[in-house]
DNA sequence: GCAATATATGTAGTTAACTACATATATTTG
DNA sequence: CAAATATATGTAGTTAACTACATATATTGC
């Protein structure tokens, strides 16, 4: 059981390690696509997955769903509208608003793509189906972040 | 319990998940170091630290530990040296090889930040006490892939 | 002991997210 | 109802990792 000094380091270096198994995850996930034969990028997901289940967003609402911040889903926007997977409309009743929807191309993609989730869905329960469930633990660390973040519990180990 | 529609798909948005809990969880760090009054950005903190319990190291070398690629690792010397915080000299016996090592300014800041450190660990330690333990999970997801590959296992699933 | 291969380092360019700022439209308030 | 504020979208530039390629030195094998 040989051990780098970052994971004897332990919980210091928490960020750069899940960083690093986002990355690990996210190639093998490309990987499976182009197994499969389909023209897709993992990062493409969070957007065409939830329009996919909401039919029509603003950019803002779609955002905060998917928890990137707005310019990052107006550059994802940008590629899929150039791919036609994506189209946009104003919205009548509030001006300010683009209302995002998925193309025929794009709903056409996704249902192709249900087959291959379900072999990412089975792979992904795999790896994560260990003592200490990944996603579960994830959704726990997030609750106990939002209740009370980071550093304000630093601060109360700080004034002791 | 409201859910947005990525959570909801469980499994195949893990590694947006884990990208934003990772850029969280480092944005509090830095907070965490400037109100130490510590001038000192978390990203240099798998070199510093490695060269800390290590004293003298390669920059291959260095790089496998902290497991990044290496020319991630040249970019963060590039910018330790500029601090002061490192040097580096040529491996007499290997002469391809660029030791390096921290300087006495690099010392003194990692010693300074040993009590950060345990504010940290202790923080960090209160966010991971759920239920399902996250740096354990981590830890037994990476054991896990590195027995077999994501891919390799959505493969068993793409042929049955 | 030289040719082929492997390893160490470095540079250039890419990527996928971000923050900061700008502008247009809607909503709220005195 | 006009001024102040809030919200929606967009652009520009940054960041922190990456891959691909180039070069120099070391090691291996015939």
């Amino acid at each position: 059981m040989e051990q780098n000094v970052i994971d004897a380091s332990g919980l210091l270096a928490i960020s750069t390690r899940l960083q690093r198994l986002s990355d690990q995850i996210r190639k093998d996930g490309l990987l499976i696509y182009k197994a499969f034969g389909i023209d897709f990028q993992p990062k493409w997901f969070p957007v065409l997955y939830t329009l996919y289940k909401k039919s029509t967003m603003s950019v803002v609402s779609l955002s905060d769903e998917i928890g990137y911040a707005h310019p990052s889903t107006i550059s994802l926007l940008k590629e899929l509208e150039k791919e036609k997977l994506i189209r946009s409309k104003k919205d009548k009743v509030d001006t300010r608003k683009r209302l995002v929807e998925l193309t025929e191309k794009g709903t056409a993609l996704l249902a192709t793509m249900e087959p291959v989730w379900e072999v990412i869905i089975k792979a992904t329960a795999d790896i994560t189906n260990t003592q200490n469930n990944l996603m579960k633990a994830i959704n726990e660390v997030e609750a106990t972040l939002k209740e009370k973040s980071f550093l304000q519990r630093a601060e109360v180990y700080f004034r002791k």
